[in-house]
DNA sequence: TCAATAGTGTCTGTTAGACATTATGGA
DNA sequence: TCCATAATGTCTAACAGACACTATTGA
């Protein structure tokens, strides 16, 4: 029993947005106030396609542009959605999109949003969570396979920074030294003359993101992971 | 109600399923030969969605079962796809997924269907193409994340093909003695008391999937893969 | 001065890849 | 017999992780 709407009248499917950006040591999503009554206080930015989106993509960083007055540095589509019966759209299918913002670029979340650790989500429509597990956990396979992590900062960063956006999508803490020394051999940043002080501490070098060569094969082999599928 | 086409209306979405088998040393994806004048000769197994499919998931199974005469031994969505002018289905949009066949469980595919080595596939609707390639470039990201490779083995199978597998899902050729130690460090696999020769050489002994215990996290840290998006 | 963070050098156990060798069948 | 494939043992260079250490700031 869905709501009473005019089965002509409802839509074909919709688009969810998962936002993501680092806030502290964990990503965040950017959530949106719902309407009174509507079941949820908070939801992904959603909205419907309209006939000048050309493809799935620009109904996607539309409603994106739109939830943070600025365009994602990244977006992906991350799959089509039908099941858990309530969604804030009357639509049977939603098509996910995951977006990334980049370490301290939100201009500060109004009172009708705001950025939300991914441990610590409030209650959402099973189909919205849904989407947004699958978004992280896309971000987090695309994370050894694309420099994604790096759409995750700032022009320039420091490489604790880097560091700890690498900790967030990997799940685990890394080894500071083998992490440079692997940094080191992938050649994928540069240093610059900037240096930033933050609090106490010796202050540390900025870096740029700046890909030099194409890396030879991984190593091996691995047959890791969980088996679960 | 989704079932009931108004002619005046296209269809909301249709699903296409990509079903993929080894053939030789590369995946083969199952092609069904197009109606007269439809523009291609073939196309991916595709169908629109039924009342009684519950989930986005039973679509696709149906679809595949119907084209296989029998179920794949996996699925997994690949994603809605909406660029691309022609598809066979008169829809905007085309939720794919991606099915598994193991070695030699397919019956002989009749005149109507055949299995098409991915790297000399027929021409394809471009929408169908993509969907081809997402599909494959999924299974190649779910090979090392998950045991997908054993779904397309039969339930006994000899290292070799275990190793054929894993190198037409991995795209490189593997060491023998390296694959062979790490696949007994992850205790995947269980010998047993089968033999089985093939034309000349020693005969290989038969295994079967027994993962056993967890691995531990994987040694390190890698930035590789290629940089593009 | 102490505390905190940045950054680097060295050592060691692990292991991927190379190579060699034996085993066992078919042609 | 020759050849092809299976299966395994050994060696070595590479490297992840541990540890220690220096450097540089703020409190």
């Amino acid at each position: 029993m869905r709501d009473r709407i005019s089965p002509a009248r409802r839509p074909g499917y919709s688009v969810d947005t998962v936002l993501l950006t680092p806030v502290g040591r964990h990503l965040a999503v950017l959530l949106v106030r719902a309407p009174e009554g509507s079941g949820e206080r908070w939801v992904v930015p959603w909205g419907l396609p309209k006939a000048h989106d050309a493809a799935l993509s620009d109904t996607g960083a539309r409603i994106a542009r739109s939830a943070l007055a600025t365009a994602p540095s990244w977006m992906h589509q991350v799959g089509a959605f039908s099941d858990g019966r309530r969604h804030p759209s009357d639509a049977d299918l939603t098509i996910g999109f995951v977006g990334t913002v980049p370490l301290g670029a939100h201009v500060a979340p109004g009172e009708d949003s705001a950025w939300f650790p991914i441990i610590e989500l409030p209650p959402l429509s099973p189909r919205q969570r849904a989407i947004i597990d699958s978004s992280v956990a896309l971000l987090r396979v695309k994370a050894d396979s694309a420099p994604v992590a790096f759409r995750l900062l700032p022009s320039t960063f420091t490489l604790s920074d880097l560091q700890r956006v690498y900790e967030m999508l990997l799940g685990q803490r890394l080894h500071k030294a083998s992490f440079r020394r692997a940094l080191q051999a992938a050649t994928l940043v540069e240093p610059t003359e900037e240096w930033r002080s933050e609090g106490r501490g010796r202050p540390a070098q900025l870096f740029k993101y700046a890909p030099r060569r194409r890396r030879r094969a991984r190593r091996g082999l691995r047959f890791d992971q969980v088996h679960a599928w």
